[in-house]
DNA sequence: ACAAAGTGTTAGGCATGCCTTACAATAATT
DNA sequence: AATTATTGTAAGGCATGCCTAACACTTTGT
């Protein structure tokens, strides 16, 4: 069972997901060096990978570089997006600096409702339409942080 | 090795963090009782309660109520307020329903870096002092839906 | 006191995902 | 062409956490 399932454990969305990001930059991926992207071992891609072609979201020969299938395709956007709708989020409203903003979306984009997502959207967009709102917030922050420090 | 580690998984931070609901609220709690809330086996149940005491984080004895340490009180804590500080920024900033804010919470509490959730609270703090704002977002998202609901 | 109900534990398994080691196959370089 | 580097895979293990089944122990209620 699970051969072809219809959602992806957090790990198999990670892999799918880095390949997605080399094949929107048209860069070619082979095993060895998503090993080094995500850093694991080999071994550990090839298992992945296989468990990939079985659930037919990749092309995938060995020495050759990975493609992804049309499925494979949507089902990344999808990873992919959950991903920048935190990133942007963790960014843009909360002030977070970029790299700890991309580590916490790689992990919650997995386990997240749709729903939160959509509405960290809305949320985000009514913020842009009120801009001086996060001004604002930006600019209480920094003084408590001075406040503290002093 | 790992025996009185400092970090718990994550498994064993919802055992943890439901012993110290019960806590809270003066309930006395056994094995097959804490099963019944996390909707686990009673094997499981006893598996994660011998880790825990391994872990000098609790005191357990066959039959009797499940007691938290010290060390387990602060620790159980800790994951307690971040459950608490999710929940409340999904329900009061974005608005979503109680029940599935406290589902993600419950998974996202034990990822999250404690810098975002300080931001999350210094956020809620700062709209509370501009009520207007999230009153107004409310007001918009549900335009929104009404519109494509019609 | 004894049967029934409730509670706890152990053993054996499953699924994820990661690792190292060792080996196989291909690619690149001299 | 031969050697070296890179790449891929298979085997055997580790850790988490969950399960069922079977058995043991305790508590409850008649």
């Amino acid at each position: 069972m699970n051969q072809i399932s219809d959602t992806l454990s957090s790990g198999l969305e990670d892999y799918i997901e880095a390949i997605y990001v080399a094949h929107i930059n048209e860069a070619s991926l082979k095993g060895a060096e998503l090993a080094r992207k995500l850093n694991v071992s080999r071994a550990s891609v090839s298992e992945a990978l296989s468990k990939l072609v079985a659930k037919k979201l990749i092309t995938y020969n060995s020495y050759e570089s990975i493609t992804l299938t049309k499925e494979g395709i949507e089902l990344a956007k999808a990873v992919y997006n959950k991903h920048h709708i935190l990133q942007n989020f963790f960014e843009q409203i909360l002030d977070i600096p970029s790299k700890e903003a991309g580590e916490n979306a790689c992990k919650i984009e997995h386990i997240i409702s749709q729903n939160i997502l959509n509405k960290m959207v809305e949320f985000s967009e009514f913020c842009q339409k009120h801009e001086s709102f996060i001004t604002e917030f930006k600019k209480e922050v920094t003084q408590k942080c001075h406040k503290y420090h002093q």
